[in-house]
DNA sequence: CGATTTTGACCAGCGC
DNA sequence: GCGCTGGTCAAAATCG
């Protein structure tokens, strides 16, 4: 899992739906203005108020350096780990995006109320990590943080999530 | 019965 | 060096 671009699935296919993505990055980026935690850098360009579910996108291009110098436990070489997060406006936690997480974790974050759920994708080969988070400010932000890439086609219909992908997209294509 | 969730413990990185 | 915070693991519990 080398390739660190996109998270979606169809970046190899090109989709008019993948570009929209690359919009997204175009907006201007806070880093300690968020949720007032660690500067992760993240981008914000969600308008307060579109439609329904899903309208105000963020972005993340999180690089975290995380390098281990030595191999303690996992022996895994954790060399950088591009995160990418979400931020969708839904009154519900899990974000079904097609593919099939496993929950593996839960903590409380120190400046949110709510606690952050950490998931994995359970298909084999694939390391996908993703971790779910509310904020405390906004109960209705549901910030999403990818961490890899799915490579992988989705065993579900992404339809549900390709419709959202296509509002986001008019809905960046109306703010830019 | 298998897969998944829950929850506490453990560990690593960072700040003081 | 210690304490805090965040991330992961693993065993038990729960669900389908």
């Amino acid at each position: 899992m080398e390739n660190d671009q996109a998270i979606f699935p169809c970046s190899s296919s090109t989709p008019p739906a993948s570009h929209l993505s690359l919009n997204m990055v175009n907006s201007h980026a806070y880093n300690d203005n968020f949720q007032g935690d660690k500067a992760d850098g993240y981008f914000n360009m969600g308008g307060p108020n579109f439609s329904d579910f899903s309208q105000s996108q963020s972005f993340v291009g999180t690089e975290s350096t995380n390098e281990v110098k030595s191999d303690k436990k996992k022996g895994e070489k954790k060399v950088k780990k591009p995160k990418y997060a979400f931020q969708t406006r839904s009154q519900v936690d899990i974000l079904d995006d097609g593919y099939r997480w496993r929950k593996y974790g839960q903590k409380a974050v120190k400046n949110n109320k709510f606690p952050r759920s950490y998931y994995r994708c359970t298909h084999q080969g694939c390391h996908v990590k993703k971790q779910v988070q509310r904020l405390s400010k906004d109960e209705g932000v549901v910030v999403t943080t990818y961490e890899g890439m799915h490579s992988h086609p989705i065993n579900k219909s992404n339809d549900n999530f390709e419709h959202i992908l296509t509002q986001m997209q008019i809905y960046t294509a109306q703010n830019l």
